[in-house]
DNA sequence: CGGGATCCGCATCGATACTG
DNA sequence: CAGTATCGATGCGGATCCCG
């Protein structure tokens, strides 16, 4: 990543806080986490069972990131053994409700996105034969 | 969300349409150039002038799947050189309308986010030392 | 101009083991 | 229960060269 080029008038340079926020939303497993929070708060591997295929590594990882960036809340209660709480934030909240008409998008048009890929698929194997 | 997992309250199978779509939005290059794209078709070069830091394996990567996926169109001019020119569908169009909220959301909220950050960071200094 | 093919380093991520 | 620590594979993505 090099000097930005505001010269250029339909770009996007490394700064851009789209690119910046996108890395964010990026990573798959934040938003999940994000969306899940938002309807309540929930614990570690109740959020560990709730997304499917996710490790504990990465749950861990990704909560840690979407703390630091203010997102969302860790609230460990001292019992035996330790009760953590994960909740949104008011910010956290409006980033979640800005991705939800991607939510509604991808479940409107999943099944038109792969019909698209199989005929694509189709039209190179057709090319290769 | 469909009867797939009624069983569970809160959860994301595998199979989950927002995963499968957030896989590609996740794509970082995906959603920049397909923001690019809807204004004005473009070409390759001019693509990858646009998006810094992106490579030319990267670029035409990402442009082939879009086309998959059906959100692109892939137009080849026979002029020598060769022109090619990239345009949305009107697929693609309506999931860059549906990402718009997120790049609105990151341009109001990215300094707070940065601040939280510092926050984040001020804090785990202090516990270290 | 618009890519394809290849090589390869390095960051990601999963798996496993251990702890407060 | 809620994590941390370590290791090892793999695959992403950059760099480079080449072609129609």
């Amino acid at each position: 990543m090099k000097a930005a080029n505001s010269k250029i008038p339909n770009a996007y340079s490394a700064e851009c806080p789209t690119r910046q926020i996108l890395d964010r939303v990026g990573d798959k497993w934040a938003v999940l986490i994000l969306l899940l929070v938002r309807d309540e708060p929930m614990r570690f591997n109740a959020l560990r069972r709730a997304i499917e295929g996710i490790s504990q590594k990465m749950l861990s990882q990704v909560l840690k990131s979407l703390e630091r960036d203010g997102l969302m809340r860790r609230r460990a209660i001292a019992t035996v053994p330790v009760t953590v709480e994960y909740s949104i934030t008011p910010l956290g909240a409006t980033l979640a409700d800005a991705v939800d008409p991607l939510r509604e998008w991808a479940e409107n048009n999943l099944k038109e996105v792969l019909n698209a890929q199989r005929r694509y698929d189709a039209a190179r194997k057709d090319i290769a034969a």
